[in-house]
DNA sequence: CCACAACTCACCCGTTCGGGGGATGGACTT
DNA sequence: AAGTCCATCCCCCGAACGGGTGAGTTGTGG
């Protein structure tokens, strides 16, 4: 048996444990193989052009960088990069960032390991991988609420307990132009006050606490 | 070589390829040895009585249930189990929580290896393991903010966008002990609006969006 | 070129908040 | 019995909030 044609995975996690847990489930199928592990955006840049993967395994939230980022990079430097991204978060927004970086597919870290194979098969074809119920949200997300900058902008400083008045100065707007862009943000969000959109803005992964 | 002196382990996550990690990584050890694994509450007890291990390794964040919960129900059954917290979440309640459950020990899910192989050996001979600086952290809370039991309710509600007098409806009491509750929530958390307070909770590990 | 979205600002208005004070009763400690 | 903590309630008040409406300016794209 030649391994000529096993598929080359690299994964990207800052969590040992965790990639050691994928390592050992890739490693035990046939037809793949890990060539590379990487603990950092930077370091996946490096192993990629070393090692030229066939797929690569995506954490979405590393230290400090964002697996998007990452991703993005990577697409722009091989255009034929095929990446999974496997995330413990199932906020909207993480996914679709995730996909419009150029992630191939979307994976959830609580998956059993014939998921996690059968998707890295997928991902190596080419083609998308999507868990059942994702693909449906997505459409919702498109459709429904998707923020504009100033809005982004404005849920990030909310959460650190900014007055109106306060973010206004912080952005170079009137407080009135804040309260416009609340008021639209509170309706995208379908909440009703700054507390509960926090809370919403985290639940769907446009702002985290850690 | 006798297996006899092994360390018998036993995993509690809700996710299969950190589970794969540990597992992978304590069984490289020749002195300990995965015997078991849970991926719940219920399970996680059952495999106890079955296997009797003498570390059990505990996830603190698994669908739906608590790690500290099922670490009291262990200690409470099984006054000698030795429990080893693995989390993602660097929360000051969920440590303390986790060690007020009857955890010995408490370690991120960015350990290393080696890390996690002596942090087992320590818990097994019955002694404390906890990261740098955690220590530190937990005299902090506990001298600093901890909260009353109506202080936690009232956080629970503050995130659904609940108003005050909503609040007050939902705890059956005014809406001015809600705001009296809220004001001394607001000290201890040291913030000054409902908003900051959901994601400092969020952050601290009072409450969780997921 | 025109439509459309985003960003900007303004005004009004009723409601809610946040912060300050003080007070009572129960429970638990010392 | 005194002390402390918690929970409960009350009052006051100025500031902040949310919601509604309208309207001007960009810039992008069909």
């Amino acid at each position: 048996m030649t391994t000529t044609s096993a598929i080359k995975v690299m994964t990207v996690d800052d969590h040992p444990l965790v990639r050691v847990g994928i390592a050992t489930v890739v490693n035990q199928q046939p037809d793949m193989k890990i060539v590379a592990e990487a603990e950092s955006g930077p370091r996946a840049l490096e192993l990629y052009r070393q090692h030229q993967p066939d797929v690569v395994l995506m954490d979405l939230r590393l230290r400090g960088d964002s697996g998007a980022r990452i991703t993005s990079a990577l697409c722009a430097e091989f255009s034929g990069a095929h990446v999974l991204v496997i995330s413990n978060y199932d906020g909207d927004e993480d996914i679709h960032q995730a996909l419009a970086a150029g992630a191939l597919g979307y994976l959830f870290k609580s998956v059993v390991e014939d998921e996690l194979v059968d998707a890295i098969r997928e991902i190596n074809a080419g083609r998308r991988y999507l868990p059942k119920g994702v693909a449906d949200r997505l459409h919702e997300s498109e459709s429904g609420a998707r923020l504009t900058r100033r809005e982004d902008e404005i849920l990030d400083l909310l959460g650190k307990g900014l007055r109106n008045r306060e973010l206004g100065q912080v952005l170079g707007v009137t407080e009135d132009t804040v309260k416009t862009h609340l008021k639209s943000l509170f309706r995208k969000l379908q909440v009703s006050d700054r507390a509960e959109a926090v809370r919403e803005a985290m639940r769907r992964g446009f702002i985290h606490s850690e």
